[in-house]
DNA sequence: GGCTACACTTAGCTTAGCTAACTAACAAGT
DNA sequence: ACTTGTTAGTTAGCTAAGCTAAGTGTAGCC
């Protein structure tokens, strides 16, 4: 409504531009809790998420194993949440925020998002409503894309269209 | 008009998220063509914003001195820009980009707007004006915030509101 | 001439991403 | 019951990009 409805490669580059400059700035919040942004988001997939598997857990993130191995070999030293072994299948294992972990996850959200919606105080509401949907589509489409891209690993681009 | 307008947090946290998970898809795109993010976001600033300095550069990508110095390091080894020392104030350095580096920002910014227009093609123009508006707000929302912050380093959330 | 301030770099650290190669455990065929 | 193959995670080793602290060189001013 705002727009009269600019061409797909023009949103494109435009939310693109947007996204980066945004986790710039929440990043720092991020950091005064001592939660990165990796760890806060893999935090909250265990913790909304219930008990996950790392495999899922790297799905879910959208990163490789390996990365999400190492990241959480800092966040369990941490006490933030902890390893258990499958019964059936020893090869999984489930990870479960500690009551620490929970907690952090907590209060890291509140804080950064206090400071973003501190940040969004001043809109009105149909703006809120307007980011909201944005968020919304966004999240959407980077999950269909994703499904996508699993079964074309490469230039998941060309799939669409 | 998809959302009955939630509350500053709520819409904080969706948009937080949204934003990681788009731009965790992107980064493959961007690394099709051999540029990163970072190294993208800045050649966007040095080729759109004229010349300009290094600290300049650093402010407007919002990151360290030092980090700015690396990235360029690598960037001026590939060929992406050149340093050239100012000739009244032999402190500061002026960054101008190569045709390479603009032919590549160029084809970089084709392709991962291509990547991200495909999973647009598929919106309706209002969904498409939603984006539009919500990334125009978000820059909006940055930018403000950011200017804020520089009087007051820490803390910057407790500013507004 | 010497102090202070500024612009940038160097050094050294951390986090987070990757691939390749490995281990351990399960599943199936024969 | 052995291979053989698959799956789940880890280890090793690399890169990029962020940071702070300290260093270098230039400018500006008493």
């Amino acid at each position: 409504m705002t727009q009269p409805a600019p061409a797909p490669p023009v949103v494109a580059d435009r939310v693109h531009s947007a996204a980066i400059h945004l986790l710039r700035r929440l990043r720092k919040q991020d950091e005064a809790i001592g939660l990165s942004a990796a760890r806060m988001s893999a935090l909250s997939v265990v913790v909304f998420g219930g008990p996950v598997t790392i495999g899922r857990l790297a799905e879910a993130e959208q990163v490789s194993g390996p990365t999400v191995t190492r990241l959480l070999a800092g966040m369990e030293r941490d006490g933030l949440l902890k390893r258990t072994r499958d019964a059936k299948d020893r090869r999984v294992i489930w990870l479960k925020a500690t009551p620490k972990g929970a907690r952090l996850l907590q209060e890291g959200r509140r804080r950064r998002i206090a400071a973003l919606a501190a940040d969004l105080a001043a809109l009105d509401p149909a703006d809120l409503a307007l980011l909201a949907g944005a968020a919304e589509l966004i999240e959407r489409i980077v999950r269909d894309a994703a499904q996508r891209g699993q079964s074309q690993p490469k230039n998941p681009a060309v799939t669409s269209a």
